[in-house]
RNA sequence: GGCGCCGUGGCCAAGUGGUAAGGCAGAGGUUUGCAAAACCUCCAUUCACCGGUUCGACUCCGGUCGGCGCCUCCA
């Protein structure tokens, strides 16, 4: 069985397949680097991380890139805000992206291009496009004629002469007649730009927003992508203009699959910088597990809206995301039930024959059946609650009285596990340390610390021991005001939150 | 105005022509000194509404209502 996946050109599910057998040339926008990531980038990167993940467990070679947009007037403009040299500005969002980016559990991409180091391929393209006279110069600047590609439209399936009424009411008078066409798009932006001005054969000034993308993708990746990705916000215009500029440049099709995330959404509406209602990734990573952040976000479809519920404080500020919360109780479970697993006393498992539970068995082939079936991630975890159910099945029936289990299932479960990291980015960490982080920082924003709690429960233990049932118990019934449960186990009390 | 998406149990969420995955919450049980955790059982004759196509529709078609997105920077 091979993957399916939801094609924007096509708008339908169609098989993946690749130019060259077995490798995977993946080339997926990247942010551009004026702020830190929020919620809805950290979804998109994610997703395509599953993707990648995906197909290499499915046996391709994957080579992907991602970029960083480095070169912007959002970037000059808060630059000149904060008065720092935008190359700065941008290279420190670099750093936190990388940082977001690894604690999210995401794979770094093979190749990670910045426009800034990509200005003579840009320059180079632009002039093939005018050479080819789909490009003109007027003024300082250089545009993209649309009316010189008869395709343009086709990924977001729009024709130019109805973008012509839309586009005439937002674009200025002054860059009306500067272009052609009112959906005509800058290549070259001419002009002295502070900090970000290169010089070229139309003048010195900078490459406009588009023209990067199909300038290092081809550098990097040849004339003709496997596949393109992005958020569903970047179909239009970004990607449209990338597929024109690239195949008037090659005449060759830009890419043949184009894949886009959904928006995370709060309150209904789409979660963006521009209407200030977004959460950075790193405010959240204080309130949960980063991990916990990316299993929410694999719990719902990558083409639908994933809703950010929050409850709210007395001051209007964010209590707390009940959804995120549940995401993180899951992940609880997943690494309690490893836990379990793992720590099984070698005397129970026995090299006995009898059939592993279905539960156990397989999980690899589960997980790639789902995710082959348009990256179906809720599915997936799907998989995965049955397979927990499974383990701890294997783990109870492993510890009753004279119980024991097979070696087979065992080890069958073990690569379960593995395969849950290795497919979805999940469950890898060691999970006694990453438990007791969790308990401890929740803990923590109760005012809660370890050592009081643990002080009580030393002191239940001792009633216990002396039979004192009804002082161990009112301890324990002070510990759950306070929200703490205990779990009395053979090897001494632990306790959660 | 043009293009497009969505409406599934108390909540979240898959499915998309053959009779509703999974999770959270809830109820009962096993286990436990009692709990918790874990496990077992139960929990939508029904998929916004109204028509139509079909042997058969949550799934296809038409309409209605409700919500959202893109058409401008945005993952």
């Amino acid at each position: 069985m091979a993957l399916r996946l939801h094609n924007t050109l096509t708008g339908k599910k169609e098989e993946f397949r690749t130019l060259e057998d077995g490798v995977a040339r993946i080339y997926v926008c990247g942010p551009t680097v004026y702020d830190y990531a929020h919620l809805g980038h950290a979804r998109c990167y994610v997703v395509y991380d599953v993707l990648v993940r995906h197909l290499r467990a499915s046996g391709y070679r994957v080579i992907y890139a991602r970029n960083y947009t480095d070169v912007d007037d959002k970037i000059l403009h808060r630059a000149a805000e904060k008065g720092e040299h935008p190359k700065a500005l941008a290279e420190r969002f670099i750093q936190a992206f990388e940082e977001d980016m690894e604690r999210l559990g995401c794979d770094k991409p093979d190749i990670e291009p910045k426009v800034s180091e990509h200005i003579p391929e840009i320059i180079a393209l632009i002039g093939r496009l005018i050479e080819r006279g789909h490009a003109y110069q007027s003024g300082d600047d250089v545009y993209f004629s649309v009316e010189s590609f008869d395709e343009y439209g086709k990924l977001s399936h729009r024709s130019a002469d109805a973008l012509r009424t839309g586009a005439s009411e937002r674009v200025s008078k002054e860059e009306l007649e500067r272009k052609r066409h009112p959906a005509d798009f800058v290549l070259w932006k001419g002009g002295e730009f502070e900090g970000a001005t290169y010089e070229s054969p139309f003048g010195p000034g900078r490459p406009g927003w588009h023209i990067e993308c199909s300038a290092m993708s081809m550098k990097h990746l040849g004339e003709t992508l496997d596949l393109h990705g992005g958020g569903l916000d970047l179909v239009f215009p970004h990607h449209e203009n990338e597929i024109a500029q690239s195949e008037c440049a090659t005449g060759k099709p830009f890419s043949n699959c184009w894949v886009h995330n959904g928006f995370v959404e709060v309150d209904k509406e789409k979660m963006s910088k521009s209407l200030g209602n977004f959460f950075t990734a790193r405010e959240l990573f204080n309130r949960y597990e980063p991990e916990a952040l990316r299993y929410f976000v694999m719990s719902v479809h990558y083409r639908s809206p994933l809703s950010l519920d929050w409850e709210l404080a007395d001051d209007g500020s964010a209590r707390a995301f009940p959804s995120i919360e549940e995401a993180e109780h899951r992940l609880e479970t997943l690494y309690r039930a490893r836990e379990r697993l793992e720590t099984l006393p070698e005397g129970r498992i026995k090299p006995i024959e009898a059939p592993t539970p279905r539960e156990i068995s397989d999980l690899e082939g589960r997980l790639l059946r789902a995710l082959n079936d348009d990256l179906n991630m809720p599915v997936a975890l799907s998989e995965v609650s049955e397979f927990l159910r499974g383990v701890n099945e294997l783990a109870d029936r492993a510890m009753a009285k004279k119980g024991s289990i097979t070696r087979a299932a065992y080890e069958e479960a073990r690569e379960g596990f593995e395969a849950i990291s290795r497919i979805l980015g999940l469950g890898g960490s060691e999970p006694q340390s990453i438990l007791e982080r969790i308990r401890d920082r929740r803990a923590n924003e109760r005012g809660l610390s370890r050592e009081e709690v643990e002080a009580k429960i030393q002191a239940r233990d001792e009633a216990r021991l002396a039979k004192d049932f009804a002082k161990a118990d009112s301890i324990r019934d002070e510990l759950k005001a306070l929200g703490v449960e205990l779990h009395d186990g053979p090897d001494g009390t632990r306790w959660t939150l």
